[in-house]
DNA sequence: CTCTTTCTTAAGATTTGCTTAAAATGGAAT
DNA sequence: ATTCCATTTTAAGCAAATCTTAAGAAAGAG
């Protein structure tokens, strides 16, 4: 799950990010209206967290002019003015959600995932044989019994259950959740596969990550 | 499907080159527009990946050239440059259509889609019998049931399929499916034509691949 | 029947992925 | 700031799958 976060304030937009990725989210920070709305486009977003006061180009001109293009991916404003005119004018250009600062990094994690869960259509979990993962409480079971991942264990099979049945390109899997773009020549993938094989004890018969060589990976069940 | 990038950084035409193989692209590189340009012509390519900055020929003058001589071959923009002056620019010298670096890859990915859909005039599955391949997701099922080919297999059955009824000879194959263009004295197309017919079971009734003596193959229903 | 082309198999070369260990990174605690 | 610890990344040797070559068997053409 990718957000961007349209920003200034580079204090703010950091600790949105931090506290995003905790929850692993794959978070890109634009610190101005022009560069969110050009990020906004060429990267893949599942949400937005849009700044209602930003210099250059204010949210609500990124909101309308991303809005031409793009009306699926939700936006949440963050705005420090809080009169009802505001808010009504901001949902009607085009918004989902917005929120006041100061705000509770929970309650914003809240909304987010109410915007979150329509879109996907999908349940928040998610399984692959007798293994569950929940993306509420970031927790992974296996007959009940709790399995304990790291982030990037944890993203990375998110992203392949998210992909249940489909092949998952290296390439893919690369961008969505490690967010590297260009160059790329490393090895990572293949060690964290390896850890979630010998985590999540994918012998044999039973739920497995199959690998398609020469492309990805791919969940499947039985 | 064949593609050529134009493209001076060897990060990026290395990640492009990785990224499309894996969905079983032929990809050649050019460094430089001069190349670029030769390769272009020499070669044959279903489409062109140019980039916008390129030392010596530019990325426009090189699409100019290219135009002059082809008109059907889609091309399309890689660019750092975004105002809107430029992007008019490039199309109207004859790219198709243009991308913003730096861009997801998928959506690279939808719009060379874009590009081949309409000149193919195919969807994005073929069948042949009760076999069906999808090129979008990278799999072949036989009644329902999934088949697992190699890179270069998937390559060359694709390629049959894309000629369904069409005899393809041995020269239009070992070109387009090994990117080999001259001397060509191998035995590998039988190897995979032998592989392709054991892995889908292909006997004499039934969908089949038929050789034509002294040529080369015919996919052919029933 | 003889010659040519294709089929089939097996073995060698090459690429790709697996696995492990060690180095780098980053956060939390002292 | 320093140390410690968990996580992430890099690197390298090994294993396995795939690709290519080659050569004898089979099949088709004349």
């Amino acid at each position: 799950m990718r957000i961007l976060v349209i920003e200034d304030e580079p204090g703010i937009a950091n600790f949105i990010k931090q506290g995003l990725e905790e929850e692993s989210f794959a978070v890109d920070i634009a610190n101005d209206g022009t560069m969110g709305i050009e990020t906004a486009l060429t990267g893949e977003y599942d949400l937005i967290l849009l700044d209602w006061m930003l210099p250059g180009i204010s949210g609500i001109e990124v909101c309308h002019q991303y809005r031409k293009v793009n009306t699926d991916t939700p936006i949440i404003f963050l705005t420090a003015k809080d009169t009802v005119q505001d808010t009504i004018f901001g949902l009607q250009s085009g918004a989902n959600d917005y929120i006041k600062k100061p705000f509770a990094f929970d309650e914003l994690l809240e909304r987010i995932r109410v915007q979150l869960r329509p879109k996907s259509g999908e349940h928040e979990t998610f399984t692959l044989g007798n293994i569950e993962l929940n993306t509420r409480t970031h927790q992974i079971f296996k007959n009940d019994e709790e399995i304990f991942l790291t982030q990037k264990e944890f993203a990375l099979f998110e992203f392949l259950l998210r992909n249940k049945g489909k092949v998952c390109r290296r390439t893919q899997i690369i961008e969505s959740v490690w967010d590297i773009h260009f160059e790329y020549n490393t090895g990572v993938i293949d060690v964290y596969i390896n850890a979630l094989r010998n985590k999540l004890d994918m012998k044999e018969s039973g739920p497995h990550i199959k690998t398609i060589r020469g492309v990805g990976y791919i969940a499947k069940d039985l």
